[in-house]
DNA sequence: CGATAAAAAGACCTAATTGTCTGAATTATA
DNA sequence: TATAATTCAGACAATTAGGTCTTTTTATCG
């Protein structure tokens, strides 16, 4: 098989897109959102920590707690999560694998792989949350996913 | 991480284009092309078996055997390869990964993903591995990979 | 202050992918 | 017919990704 981002990553996505969703200043709590989500709990903890750590959410702890955005949603877009989860690389990298392939050295798909490469950019970068969850609005059925 | 196609994957249409630049009825052997490609011998017996059993590599046993292309390069495109090894499944696949997402019900990045789609399946089908290995001839450094 | 409710942290398990090893089966050729 | 060269097959080991569980820490409320 084979996925452009890792399942931590999709989840990762999901979850923000739900956390941009939550009316300012009321924090969802992780067991709502892996249950809208349909995300295992305990690894949709882990998944938020590591956006935690880079400020991209913001934690509360004890009673009347939860996550929210770290940031105002016009400051945050795909491509910040994608990077804190994953990482960009894939997108430096050869896509038959051969390591000496480039702009000077190109195997035979390096320009298609290019093109394809800024589409890819243009989809986690061009928009920022808060026009991507405008999007969302009339579509919830997204983001309640059925068990 | 994340890459589009596994290494399985890779090593399959690197070699695939190795057998592509074969001079015809002389097969390869399994260690020239694992040496030339730095690929672990054993790990791309097993691709190539893979390869084999879906006729698009033909296998000779014995002394003087190898591998060698099971059909003519102007009938293989690197889907083919691509099929065989990982599926195709990641282009069905929401990039968020939300298992409702699709064109009457899209998620947010549905229709830039769709055109990145198009790309990635024109990069791989629209060439046949003849085309493919006539571009490479110039460059050859890209088969013969540094230790 | 104490009880409670929540996230944080990390140990742990499981499954898939990647990579290694060994021994067979097959074939050409001397 | 023996031998050497080769693929075939399957077991196994290592690594990574995905997922679970338990304990600790912290904030809030009564």
């Amino acid at each position: 098989m084979s996925l452009i981002f890792s399942k931590s990553c999709e989840y990762a996505l999901q979850a923000i897109l739900y956390l941009a969703r939550q009316p300012q200043g009321e924090p969802a709590l992780l067991r709502e959102i892996s249950d809208s989500l349909n995300i295992p709990h305990h690894f949709l903890n882990k998944v938020l920590q590591t956006l935690t750590r880079d400020e991209i959410v913001a934690s509360f702890k004890g009673s009347n707690g939860g996550f929210a955005l770290g940031r105002s949603p016009k400051e945050i877009t795909l491509s910040d999560i994608v990077r804190a989860v994953d990482g960009e690389s894939f997108l430096d990298h050869c896509v038959l694998g051969f390591p000496a392939c480039g702009d000077k050295n190109p195997c035979p798909v390096h320009p298609q792989w290019k093109r394809a490469k800024v589409v890819i950019q243009d989809m986690i970068h061009r928009k920022t949350l808060f026009e991507l969850s405008k999007e969302l609005d009339p579509k919830l059925e997204l983001l309640q996913q059925p068990k």
